[in-house]
DNA sequence: TCCATTTGACCGAG
DNA sequence: CTCGGTCAAATGGA
């Protein structure tokens, strides 16, 4: 057990170290790898002993205690850590399904461009980066109105538990700052889904936009459909992420690329103004993971993770996680077993404060 | 006054 | 024609 507990130590720490590097490493994909697999390695060997040593424990009950340490390390921590670094890079929800230590299950898979049989599964949707115009003329926005979805481009669905405490229509809080600009009752969903961009759509010509709609059969389980990449500066999921940027800064957006400094200072003057709604379903600023509030969102700790609209009626939900997707590229990763040793077997705060530091 | 949300209308793909 | 995605006017809150 101590072979385990160290590597499980050192994966945490290199996972730590990737992270206060990570501003400097994102120009450099290939280290940037190597200290992924690093990691993987780490934690897959963890896992390997641990599942050598016996039957894996039950997975923590969904209901902790509110407040609490676990709860908020194996909820808005995780999933504000998985969807940044899927927004940074959607092939790092690999990493993260693969071998994320704590609680979350994801699924991923990589869009296969007009693969599949969704039932909800967008027609037309998805907007084009200037130039298509397909639809000639009706409009002088006619660029901006362009529905056909770019080819290739990036979706991913995540799955997250609804908050049970207080405003349970608010969906969970992924650190990005959204604005809704609309809301559709689905045909076969009980639940309407609604669409968000980002709020610096306009101020930085951030594309992201993402869906959110209850599942049917679980209304405490959103369904979160995320494209489009996020260029903007001020929606920074944490302090320690930095805003997700493609590899090559955009040289069309009414910003020069953003420097990593200023990603870790951003300017208080850069965005728009904005006030903070009670309740706003979003944090704009960068925010120190430890310091969002544990009842945010997902009390139930599970999240599915895909990156595929494919498979985003396709993927397990979290009372089945385990099903595969029907492109087979879906994975799954029992790191709850991990995380359940990690989190149920005693460790202590100190242990916890090594993990991620203080709070 | 500014910004977010709501909601009906519009658009395009199938 | 249907339906998902987006637009944009209206509305409300700070």
């Amino acid at each position: 057990m101590e072979e385990i507990l160290s590597l499980i130590f050192r994966g945490c720490n290199l996972t730590r170290d990737l992270e206060s590097k990570l501003p400097s490493l994102t120009n450099n994909p290939s280290l940037l790898a190597s200290s992924c697999d690093d990691i993987v390695r780490a934690f897959s060997r963890a896992s390997d002993l641990l599942k050598a040593q016996g039957p894996p424990q039950p997975p923590p009950p969904p209901e902790l205690e509110a407040g609490g340490v676990q709860e908020w390390l194996t909820t808005s921590h995780t999933q504000a850590m998985a969807v940044a670094m899927l927004a940074l890079d959607p092939f790092q929800g690999q990493l993260f399904s693969d071998k994320n230590p704590f609680d979350v299950r994801l699924l991923t898979t990589r869009e296969a461009e007009g693969g599949s049989s969704s039932s909800v599964r967008a027609r037309g949707g998805g907007e084009l980066q200037g130039g298509e115009g397909s639809d000639a003329g009706k409009s002088p926005v006619t660029q901006q109105r362009s529905r056909k979805r770019k080819d290739g481009e990036e979706r991913h669905t995540i799955r997250a538990a609804a908050p049970r405490i207080g405003n349970t229509e608010i969906p969970p809080d992924d650190g990005f700052t959204w604005r809704k600009y609309g809301q559709k009752e689905i045909l076969g969903s009980r639940f309407p889904r609604s669409y968000y961009r980002c709020t610096h759509k306009s101020f930085y010509g951030c594309n992201a936009r993402k869906q959110v709609q209850r599942l049917d059969d679980d209304p405490n389980t959103f369904e979160v459909t995320y494209c489009g990449h996020h260029t903007c500066l001020m929606s920074s999921p944490t302090s320690s992420m930095p805003p997700p940027q493609p590899p090559v800064a955009t040289t069309t957006g009414p910003e020069p690329p953003l420097e990593v400094e200023a990603t870790q200072h951003p300017l208080p003057t850069s965005p728009p103004t904005r006030r903070r709604h009670s309740m706003e379903l979003e944090s704009d600023t960068p925010t120190e993971l430890g310091l969002r509030m544990p009842g945010s969102f997902n009390v139930a700790g599970s999240v599915s993770l895909s990156t595929t609209a494919a498979t985003t009626t396709q993927a397990p939900g979290p009372s089945e996680p385990s099903q595969p997707a029907r492109d087979g590229r879906e994975v799954e990763w029992p790191v709850a077993d991990l995380a359940d040793v990690m989190f149920n077997s005693g460790s202590s705060s100190s242990e916890m404060d090594l993990f991620f530091g203080p709070m």
